[in-house]
DNA sequence: GTTACTTTGTGAAATCATTCACAAGCACCC
DNA sequence: GGGTGCTTGTGAATGATTTCACAAAGTAAC
């Protein structure tokens, strides 16, 4: 298939968002005018996303909220629950642990880790966080795909390179620092103090 | 000035990364090769990047790191602290006012504010969290221009539209709803299971 | 001061993403 | 069954962003 943008796929998680409150209200179709209202585009741009996968809709009637919901979840991959392991278990990392909306969308925690003997050994929200040394051998024997990494800005590269060499497929980081992998592992960074720039600047700049 | 592509504004924030790494360093100089490689972009894109707002280097010799780090702070409306409320003193809020990022580019946490009989009261970090009902109050007397929202997806909108109402200048939204803001008004979300949603879709498309 | 080498700054070209605009399809009503 | 109204799907057009490519300007060595 062709390659696909990453604001598309990002509006397309946007929309499955607004189909599923749509379903949970009962409403059987929904046109591409009602839901790039809901995010902030336009009609266009939905039949243009949906466009790249096939067409889904009924014209002069909208889209079956039920059947558009399911094949999102398909072309996104939230099928099947996916296994995630958090890396760091401080501030950032317990949080993350903690936070519901990560599960509802079918994605477990199944193993946390750290190095402060501190931290070992609690559990957050029923997984015990432990030894970062059996972050590897964990990781095979879990078959986890995804990892979060909350750690330290100058351990997050070695951390980084230990989870690739483990066979990790994607990673979410949280460090402030961009991170090098391979290119057949995908990366994402959440970087919070950059967002906050990005507003300083917009602040500063508000009627330039 | 001509309108600046956000992805311009968000390498920007980075390169000020790298150079205050290169100062703390010892080096001079640094090369827009030298930027580039550190960010994931190519040294044109730098060049690019820093034309929008005039020109700072030195041809055959690079940037002076100093020179290029002040520039750009002053370009990002860094050069002066900003004053941050925090609304929501749950998981994620208690996180972010704790986090260490934040004070460290200038963005000082002045107050916090929730419902919770339970919550109110704590300090975190040094600051009390108080009654959401004082947050209108609060927010015109302290002059605070940035918030964090960090409350359940339901009352992110209505408590949007107070914080505009009281005159807030820029929100960085962690409920995982779009919201809705005047155009004076700027607005960023993150969206951590979004995020994951991206990864997902990745993993599954690998060799698509 | 001349030569060799490096690196910037920037128009022009290429690529990528969004918006436009409209034919075609479907529902509903008379 | 034909007319009316609505909505999709999609090429074409526009707009935005990135990359290319190279002249201009600097350093360094001799």
């Amino acid at each position: 298939m062709k390659h696909i943008a990453e604001s598309t796929v990002r509006r397309l998680s946007l929309y499955l968002r607004f189909l599923e409150e749509f379903e949970a209200h009962g409403h059987q179709t929904i046109s591409s005018g009602e839901l790039a209202s809901q995010g902030g585009t336009t009609s266009a741009q939905v039949r243009k996303d949906l466009s790249f996968f096939g067409s889904f809709g009924k014209r002069g009637l909208g889209y079956s909220v039920s059947d558009l919901s399911s094949r999102l979840r398909e072309i996104l991959g939230l099928g099947r629950p996916w296994k995630v392991v958090i890396v760091g278990a401080g501030k950032i990392g317990a949080a993350l642990a903690q936070y519901r909306g990560f599960r509802e969308r079918g994605f477990r925690i199944v193993g946390i880790y750290d190095v402060d003997p501190q931290s070992i050994g609690l559990a957050l929200d029923g997984v015990t966080v432990r030894d970062q040394r059996d972050m590897e051998t964990d990781l095979v024997s879990l078959n986890a795909e995804i990892a979060l990494l909350a750690v330290p800005a100058e351990v997050a590269q070695p951390l980084t390179d230990r989870l690739v060499a483990a066979g990790i497929g994607a990673i979410l980081n949280f460090a402030s620092t961009p991170l090098h992998v391979p290119p057949h592992v995908t990366i994402r960074s959440v970087n919070m103090a950059l967002e906050l720039e990005i507003l300083s600047y917009a602040l500063v700049n508000r009627d330039a």
